[in-house]
Order: structure tokens, then C-alpha cells, then sequence
DNA sequence: TTTTCTCAAATTGTCAACAATCCGCATTGA
DNA sequence: TCAATGCGGATTGTTGACAATTTGAGAAAA
């Protein structure tokens, strides 16, 4: 019941329980659309100050982005933004990126239910309202978002690892270039699940590089 | 020069530096050897209590180990140890494994010089130890940091990515039962590297499961 | 001038106390 | 008897202060 309630929770209570994760997906939104400098330090007191909390939490979100492989941490030196992977080693993400995904999506078309589709259909649209705005952050944050879904709806455990490989394929991509291309290289994935063709999701997603 | 210091420090200074990895590692190979019954959850005071430091660095330390696989954090409730990864999933993260694996052992060869051999030979020298004295937890340890040795080696990001993977594997497969098989399976692997036989190398890599 | 050393400011690492939350248990009321 | 409720201990989440470390500027010496 308690469970209820927190769903009627304010805006305000509601953060405060997401308090860390809020920040990281500001953060990880931001480094990843190329905001930040390469080999600027980041502070962690000025972070603290920007977000209303004490370093606390701003260390935990640090610590979870290197984790994703966004920052890199030094001892008593604190984070600085990520280098994109290798050359060599780029084609390998790739390839398991797009294994890891097409693999999620086909394990989780069985038990895949009108809730995802609604779900799937509001992280298009606000994919497609990034895109218009030309908001490189949040177009970022949603590309992400829409991908995470079908990977986190098949396992939780698979998308930690997911999520730790994109994020470092992306450092390779940063500061994308054409908007409108992005939203409608997905709009057919989305369109294709809609319709449960699961060969033709699996082989756009292949082609959806990014 | 700070570093050839550094490198110089006492044994004291030099655990200082490196808590909260210290920590981490000791509880990594702790859960992973099946020492931590599964639902039974982890205080973070006892665990500050016996390492003989505050809440903090543990908590930098449980975070680490969720985000590698081990363990699983719930919103006010602390962390427990993780569950296993699906059956479905299993078959994948192997093969994602196995190409991290040889992908960096390849990247790696041309560089590989005696000084790698040594850490290598050092390495197996403590699975040896580990395997005689029937030492679990050590059995685990030194496992994992043989195969991390070549994988860092080749790519510091790969090595972030191979371990959150290897951590889940390995959840599936505590209680491993044969001492003396897993150090002959490890031997003949360093053996054809110091050989700088690498299609040998690969293939017994393949097929060295665990 | 150039190099080395010292010191202070800035920053990260750690700690202990306080606030918020969860969980089990007893009490209450039908 | 049994379900609902509220209390109290235990635990996590957060904070601000303090300790340790790094960095860079400037003084001192070669």
C-alpha cells in the first residue's frame, strides 16, 4: 500500500527518492551529447551546489557514471570526462551491442503487452520533440531511453552491461549531426514492434547504427 | 616523480590509497566463491566494523560491486547478493566473453613482452597456491584476476565492460567443485602465450568454460 | 635565467551525527 | 479469532565538518 501512495507522491518527494539517479541521467545526458569538455575536471562541489545536495550523492552519481564508462575516476583527483574507445576495439562494442539487443527484443516478444506499446510509443514521442527543439542533450536522453526499454523489458541484468557498452560507443558519436535523420530511423523499429514483425525490428535495428 | 614515490610508499599508505578497491575486491571474491547466502542482506554497518572504517568508503564499495553484477541495491533496503542471470541469457554472455577475451589477447600479442610473461607466470603461481590450499574465496580471486590480466592489458575500457560480465557468469557457477582441474585448465593457456602461440592460446580459451 | 623548494589554496577522501524510511510486533477493535 | 493500526528499534540516506592530498604560484638558490 505504501507503494500506492508513493506513486501519488509529489514531484518534490518523488525526486528525493530518485535523488542519485536523477542527477546521474542529467549527467550521463550531458557528457554523452559532448557537453562537456574532454580533460575539464569536474567539481564536485560546484555539482553539489548546481543540484541542491551535498557531495554525498554527487559522488555516488560520479561513481556510478564510471562505472558506465562516461568518466573516468583519479585517485584524489576526482573525474574527468571519458576518451572514446579504440578503433580497434569500436567494430567489437558494435557488434555486441546490436547481439545484446536483438536478443532482448526477441526474448521479450512473447510477453510483449499493450502497457509496452503505450510505453514505447511515448518515448518515440518525445524522441521526435528532442528532435524538433534540436536539444542535443535531451535527444540523447531519449535515444537511450527508447533503446534501454526493449533491453531492460528482457533483463535487468542485461542491461547494466547494455548500458556500460553504449555509453562508451557513444563517447565515439558525440555531437550528432542530423536530427531529423535519427527520429526516423527509429519511428520504423517502434512501427515494426507495434505490429509484432519481429524480423523486421531485428533487422532495423541492425542497420540502426548511430 | 610523485609516482616513483608513490610506488616506493609503505604498505600502510599504499592500502590507504586503494580502500575502497581493497574492499571491494576482498567482497567481490567473497560473493563470488558463494560464501554470502543468497537473500540475506548485507548491513553496511558490520561491514565498516570489520574493515575498521566508516560507512562511507563501504558504501562507494556495495555501489561498485552492483554495478559489476554481484550485488543488487533496493531503495532503502540496502543490498543483497544477485541472483544468477537467466538461462536464456547465459548462452550469450559466454559468447560475449569469449570474443572479449581473444579479441584482447589478439590486440595484446604484439606488445607482450617479458615482463607480462612474469606477471602471468605470477599470477598462475597464486591460482596454483589458491588450488592447493582448497582456498575458495583465493580460488576465485586469483581466476579472475589471471584472465582480467590480459583483457586490462589490451584495453582498460574492454576490461570494465569483461568484468560486469564475468561477475554475472560467475553467480551461476559458485561452488566450483575441482581444485586441481581448474589450475590445469589455466596452465597450458599461460604456457602457450609464453610460447607466443596465439591460435593455441585462443582455442584453449574457447573452451576453457569454467 | 633557470631550477628547485616551500607554502597556501583548492580539492578529494573520510568520518560521525542526524533525518527519513522500513520492518516486526504488540495492541486494538470488530 | 483475525485483520488493521500504530509504535519502536534497526537500517539506509544525507549532511557538514575535518583530514589528507594535489596543484600552482612565487621565493630562493644555483
Amino acid at each position: 500500500m505504501s507503494d500506492v501512495e508513493n506513486l501519488g507522491m509529489s514531484v518534490t518527494l518523488k525526486n528525493r527518492r530518485l535523488r542519485r539517479e536523477e542527477i546521474c541521467s542529467t549527467l550521463r545526458a550531458e557528457v554523452l551529447s559532448g557537453q562537456w569538455e574532454t580533460n575539464e575536471p569536474v567539481r564536485e562541489d560546484s555539482l553539489a551546489k548546481r543540484f541542491g545536495v551535498s557531495r554525498g550523492p554527487i559522488r555516488d552519481a560520479l561513481l556510478q557514471l564510471t562505472q558506465e564508462g562516461a568518466l573516468v575516476y583519479r585517485q584524489n583527483k576526482g573525474v574527468r570526462v571519458s576518451s572514446p574507445p579504440e578503433k580497434d576495439d569500436r567494430e567489437l562494442l558494435f557488434r555486441i551491442r546490436r547481439d545484446l539487443e536483438t536478443h532482448c527484443l526477441r526474448k521479450a516478444f512473447p510477453s510483449w503487452n499493450d502497457e509496452d506499446d503505450e510505453e514505447l510509443t511515448s518515448l518515440l514521442g518525445s524522441l521526435h520533440e528532442a528532435c524538433s527543439e534540436e536539444d542535443l542533450s535531451k535527444v540523447t536522453a531519449s535515444d537511450l531511453a527508447l533503446h534501454r526499454y526493449w533491453v531492460a523489458r528482457a533483463s535487468h541484468e542485461l542491461e547494466f552491461i547494455w548500458l556500460s557498452i553504449t555509453v562508451r560507443m557513444r563517447m565515439a558519436y558525440s555531437r550528432l549531426s542530423n536530427y531529423k535523420e535519427i527520429y526516423e530511423e527509429h519511428a520504423p523499429i517502434v512501427n515494426a514492434i507495434h505490429k509484432r514483425d519481429l524480423k523486421t525490428a531485428e533487422s532495423l535495428i541492425r542497420k540502426n547504427v548511430i
